[in-house]
DNA sequence: GTCCCGATTCCCT
DNA sequence: GGGAATCGGGACC
């Protein structure tokens, strides 16, 4: 990895996802075959609290890893054919990596994403980013301080936006009306653009 | 055991 | 903008 790239600490993870989730705008998803992208789109799950989570009703097989200590990584499967990433807080919380901005391993992404046609299209959704970084369910439970598993979450010393554009989450059918998707604003690599988004004033 | 539908993406109109 | 692809989780019988 490059000089200035640094693991953040496991309890940086361990806090509500609300909070993590706009903290994780502009850290960088690492693969230890050099892909790299820097995560500009986030939405928070917030486990018994919020009826849209998978942790919602307890743990189960599925959603176990969510369950377990901070800083891992949640994959989960959707639609019989798409990967989602999630950095897990605990107690059932974890916030999804909804979209990317391709940095580094480009070549590997468009191999990975053949369907791709612009740069912009390798990881401007959950499904594409877990496609271009390689992710499936053999990566459920990496750990994202350490790397152990070949995929880790650092700064590169970019800062988050200080005014992140939040709205409500993309996709689901319940608590529909919590603003808890954050993303950079006027990034091109984000997923969609909500009407309903707006610019936060913290 | 059965049934519904999902934290999506892609292609066609 | 609409619909298909595709399959596992989990609610419910």
């Amino acid at each position: 990895m490059p000089d200035g790239w640094a693991p953040l600490p496991r309890e940086f993870y361990q806090r509500h996802p609300t909070l993590l989730a706009p903290e994780l705008l502009n850290k960088l998803l690492v693969r230890s075959d050099g892909r790299a992208v820097r995560i500009v789109e986030v939405e928070a799950y917030a486990g018994h609290e919020d009826p849209a989570a998978h942790g919602y009703r307890g743990r189960t097989a599925r959603n176990a890893t969510m369950f377990g200590p901070p800083g891992h990584l949640y994959v989960y499967f959707i639609y019989g054919m798409h990967w989602g990433c999630n950095a897990v807080c605990g107690n059932g919380m974890g916030v999804l990596l909804r979209a990317g901005e391709p940095i580094a391993g480009i070549e590997a992404m468009m191999a990975a994403r053949p369907v791709a046609r612009r740069h912009q299209d390798l990881a401007s959704g959950p499904g594409k980013l877990s496609q271009a970084m390689g992710v499936n369910r053999s990566m459920d439970g990496a750990d994202l301080v350490t790397g152990d598993r070949g995929i880790i979450i650092v700064s590169d010393g970019t800062p988050p936006p200080s005014a992140p554009v939040t709205g409500p989450r993309i996709g689901i059918s319940k608590a529909t009306d919590f603003p808890w998707r954050w993303h950079v604003p006027d990034h091109p690599h984000v997923s969609v653009r909500s009407k309903k988004a707006k610019e936060s004033l913290t």
